[in-house]
DNA sequence: TCTGGGGTCCTAGGACCC
DNA sequence: TCTGGGGTCCTAGGACCC
């Protein structure tokens, strides 16, 4: 049987769900961001052709096209839309990868290698035919304001590559056949792996197409990279992607982070901060009914400016939105814990210690991110006993999460005393929303 | 005016055990 | 008292993804 995969990315997602629900905006230049100081995270189809793209900083989208519509995120209607086109691909196959909130995989082979009047079909006609299907209920069943990019191929690669060729709502299929032409048209850094660093890296051993990755021995590359040396290998070949297989792979980590705005950065900002990731990351263990026993706690600190870095090897330079970083210096500590963890309260306390740990300087004001994750997994369905004091916390941690899921988070916290101050006045930026609209519930807070 | 926040995988090197 | 090598676990951090 011709295996036949199909990838599925949603165009412009965060901002056509914007639209979806918000008629006066659909065909409008749009910008989600998480607040008016940082970037547009996603941008309509109509705002790309002013120039805004994500990773336009909101100052420059503002110039760009001064109307802009300017929302912030609403994850909660991403992930309902993402819920109801998922239903639609579940009709379709059994094989199926949710790979991010707006992409999935489908491994359609079953549906594709058909056999009519003793007429063996093929397979990939029969999947254009699928696909076209599946675009059009996306319309009429998930929403009409929504629109997919697809690719088909043979492999995930390959169906991943495609469907990145024609965007908005495109549909590109590649045959066996076909795979030859895509040498002529793609850069190394088109494969999903290949990044910056890894692209420079392959350009010191002369190889700086995708053509020459496909020629170069296989030994050698191993030789120079090890494992990932296989997996360079067969995306030369544009046979199959470092993950292969459709599996409902487990969460393994959980984890916050927030990054401080330029005016509240000042000592003690922190620990504010890191009591409320925690609280979020202890509800979402929650919900997902997980704990873990390694605790992870990063901080960022201010971009390094470039002259420092001129000449240096470019280890920490990092990449996204298309663009290269500048070097940020990075901390952070994993500890193993010992114990089962999913209170926000006990993850704050840890986190603290780790913080303190850290024996960062609190006085630098240029620290900027914070982050605090909770790591190695596994669902509470595998555990007996869990907490100490169970019988007196698990009311109240019910209580809060029924509230908070009702009216928003922390509309009702456990909030250590020697904080309360700083997060009633709102004193740690956290709360930047504000600049859009006013939250209709009076947040409460009490003290602990 | 000047860069988000959520993840996964992999490696290197140290600790520790046999 | 001194020494070998293999295996495993742990942590820090880089690279990459959307």
């Amino acid at each position: 049987m011709q295996r036949i995969i199909a990838h599925i990315d949603m165009n412009s997602y965060f901002a056509s769900v914007e639209q979806q629900d918000n008629l006066a905006w659909r065909g409008q230049p749009v910008g989600v961001c998480e607040h008016l100081g940082g970037i547009i995270i996603a941008a309509s189809v109509e705002a790309k052709k002013w120039g805004i793209k994500t990773g336009t900083p909101v100052w420059e989208a503002k110039r760009l096209y001064p109307k802009i519509f300017l929302t912030p995120t609403h994850p909660d209607r991403y992930r309902h839309y993402t819920a109801k086109f998922l239903k639609v691909f579940a009709d379709y196959t059994d094989d199926l990868e949710k790979y991010s909130i707006d992409e999935a995989f489908l491994d359609i082979t079953k549906i594709c290698n058909t056999i009519k009047n003793g007429v063996r079909q093929d397979p990939f006609a029969e999947a254009e035919a699928v696909v076209r299907e599946i675009k059009l209920r996306m319309k009429t069943e998930v929403g009409d304001w929504l629109r997919c990019s697809a690719g088909i191929g043979t492999n995930k690669l390959i169906a991943k590559i495609a469907s990145d060729m024609q965007k908005p709502d495109g549909l590109v299929v590649v045959r066996p056949e076909d795979k030859i032409k895509l040498y002529d048209k793609l850069a190394l850094t088109d494969i999903p792996g290949i990044g910056f660093r890894m692209e420079r890296r392959l350009n010191l051993l002369g190889i700086k197409t995708l053509k020459d990755l496909r020629d170069y021995p296989h030994s050698k590359l191993v030789e120079k990279f090890g494992i990932p040396g296989h997996h360079l290998h067969s995306m030369g070949q544009l046979e199959g992607s470092w993950k292969e297989g459709f599996i409902d792979e487990p969460i393994k980590s959980i984890g916050h982070m927030y990054t401080v705005a330029k005016e509240y950065r000042k000592p003690g900002v922190l620990e504010p901060v890191l009591y409320k990731l925690s609280e979020m990351v202890g509800a979402r263990l929650r919900v997902n009914e997980m704990t873990g026993d390694v605790l992870h706690v990063h901080v960022h600190t201010l971009a390094k400016p470039m002259e420092q870095i001129m000449g240096e090897d470019v280890r920490g330079v990092s990449e996204g939105f298309g663009r290269t970083y500048k070097n940020i210096d990075c901390v952070g500590k994993s500890r193993r814990l010992g114990y089962q963890i999913q209170d926000g309260r006990d993850i704050f306390l840890e986190s603290m210690a780790t913080l303190k740990s850290l024996q960062l300087d609190t006085t630098d004001a240029s620290m900027y991110l914070v982050g605090v994750t909770v790591a190695s997994l596994q669902p509470t369905s595998n555990q007996q006993s869990l907490f100490r004091f169970e019988n007196i916390k698990k009311p109240v941690m019910t209580a809060l999460d029924k509230v908070n899921d009702k009216y928003g988070d922390f509309t009702l916290a456990r909030v250590p005393a020697f904080l309360a101050r700083d997060i009633i006045r709102d004193s740690i930026g956290f709360g930047r929303m504000k600049e859009f609209k006013s939250s209709p519930v009076k947040r409460t807070f009490y003290g602990h």
